[in-house]
DNA sequence: AGCAATTATTTTAACCTTAAAATATATCAT
DNA sequence: ATGATATATTTTAAGGTTAAAATAATTGCT
């Protein structure tokens, strides 16, 4: 689309690295040491929360770009911590139905609350104007690389 | 320095996390792929890289914002592997004095070139006029970021 | 000198992550 | 029905990550 940025664009990436990787941080601690929890976890149940009724696993491996293996472990550890239920689909043994309990529903719209408020204040030094334009800037961004991305999948 | 800006924010970091997820693992892949290397691994020689003498392992810790024990396996690896060398300080019996080897550098220089003609064909979506907004932005939330964390390490 | 406090690093336990191999079930062609 | 193929998931091995405990060496106080 465009003359090579050449230095500039791993000037920006390391910049917004540096902000994402921060903040990452900052929530994961946050997490942590207010609901003895994790952002993967969080990331899990975030999913979840937005389903009506139960998922099997797969799907919730594709929504979250994580492999499967990585979603087993994290569901066998909210199974143990009662925030979630896994079971057999009658209809296909090889499938697991897993969605969230009552009480994990609460923990996570808990925590997706005080969640916002840190991001919120994370993003404090930007004015409205200047989020707008990181907002278009990096809808931008994402459309491309995920169109990029759909026909790397395919090999 | 704002008005709070709602869910605008929380739309704005997700955009942001999203963007650079996929970049990472796309970054990650390569590096696999192409130098059977981390991204950890190269970023540990990227600050050797920039560095005349030796660096000790919480100098490292730190350009690299991460935990000691976290280094520690790292450099082990990369130690393995022939990219640099570790070896106690004299002077300091505690410390260790730690250096890209020369075929470490030249493994590092020939891995920086191509991760960023990689990150410049990932950017490629934006104008130049794009990429020096988002320059702007991120530079700005850079700083506010790591002025408002100065504070917290102090705790 | 000798002991307490500090500093640099490593080890440990727990969790996150992936790719690849293994397991279990379902589907399809014949 | 049977055997091959495909699909859903788990297991495994290797690495990355952290906080907290453990080691080891230095500094400072008296």
């Amino acid at each position: 689309m465009n003359a090579p940025h050449a230095k500039q664009s791993l000037r920006v990436w390391l910049r917004m690295l540096g902000a994402t990787t921060i903040i990452e941080k900052t929530i994961r601690n946050y997490l942590k040491a207010e609901f003895d929890s994790t952002l993967p976890r969080f990331d899990v149940m975030s999913v979840l929360d937005r389903q009506d009724g139960p998922m099997t696993m797969s799907e919730l491996s594709e929504k979250l770009l994580v492999s499967n293996g990585n979603v087993t472990g994290l569901v066998c550890r909210l199974v143990e911590d009662g925030m979630m239920t896994r079971e057999v689909d009658p209809d296909d043994r090889r499938t697991q139905r897993v969605e969230l309990t009552r009480a994990g529903r609460t923990a996570f719209r808990a925590m997706a609350i005080e969640h916002e408020n840190l991001v919120d204040s994370l993003f404090d030094s930007l004015s409205d104007t200047q989020m707008e334009e990181l907002l278009r800037l990096t809808t931008v961004l994402n459309t491309a690389l995920h169109t990029m991305r759909k026909p790397l999948e395919k090999l």
